[in-house]
DNA sequence: CTTAGTGCAAAGCTTTTGCACTGCA
DNA sequence: TGCAGTGCAAAAGCTTTGCACTAAG
């Protein structure tokens, strides 16, 4: 069992919550797709084949409280929908990965590169605005799209 | 008469459009309020002041428009609210400035250095991807509520 | 047993759309 | 005068909430 279950678990122990089964079978749709970007319907989707008689507002209520434990990420394309994805394992750094979107197959690359921290430097040191955090979104075209008009 | 106003009347000529109070006052709001990050509402409320009779749907076919036609950027706060502000004047690069958010007082700063360009040949290098655009937006806590807080 | 959690349906919100009327060009 | 633009109201679509029932601890 992926120790991230383990965790949350202990976590809504903490706060005095209980281990339900949709929780966990939510839970474990976002752990098996790590590299998707799901909707809240398509993660009710998913559920569904294991839970048939999930309700779409149970997922919408766990999918907040996972955020809020900082399990989950939320993700915004600006496609009227809200996105979520399984955070990184690496819990010490507090920066995520980078997003890149494409704007012909409509595909989201993750990037894993991180570089801001001199850009945070500089913002501390100009404006003395402290970051903990960033979210960052490059618009482009893909390698196989720029391939395939090529031809 | 500020330039940018001249050039969207050349702009919706182009397009076959025309020219309206409310299209006009709309921008007029938005060159107004440089700093600000207007909510659809927002500028509805703005306009209204000087145009009582304009209509909220107005305000988004036209927001979306000048959005079009890149004199407004998208700005997406995730408060389920969309936000606007008017573009950058230097049209030449393709790159916004950075938006910090202060998670105390909510306010939204701007920061104009970029130095993402290294970033960004590194994405092409390792990916293929070919970045066009991007947005970047920083979360923390600003100096004055940093102050604050330390007494 | 006690209280949090769930499913369902209804409500809430921002944003979009249909339609008849208005007013630029 | 013709057609794009506007205002209003209704619709759309994602997300939240109220409530009675269920189930975890």
């Amino acid at each position: 069992m992926d120790e991230r279950l383990n965790r949350f678990k202990q976590l809504l122990k903490q706060r005095g919550l209980k281990t339900t089964s949709q929780r966990t079978a939510i839970l474990k749709v976002l752990l098996n797709t790590p590299d998707e970007h799901l909707t809240a319907e398509e993660i009710y989707g998913l559920v569904k084949q294991d839970w048939p008689d999930i309700g779409l507002a149970t997922v919408y209520r766990n999918i907040q409280l996972l955020s809020d434990m900082h399990l989950i990420d939320k993700l915004n394309l600006d496609d009227g929908y809200v996105r979520y994805e399984i955070s990184d394992v690496d819990q010490a750094s507090h920066h995520h990965h980078h997003h890149l979107i494409c704007s012909e197959c409509g595909r989201v690359f993750a990037f894993e590169e991180d570089l801001l921290d001199v850009l945070e430097e500089k913002i501390m040191a100009t404006t003395g605005f402290r970051v903990s955090d960033h979210e960052v979104k490059f618009f482009g075209v893909c390698r196989e799209c720029r391939e395939k008009d090529k031809k």
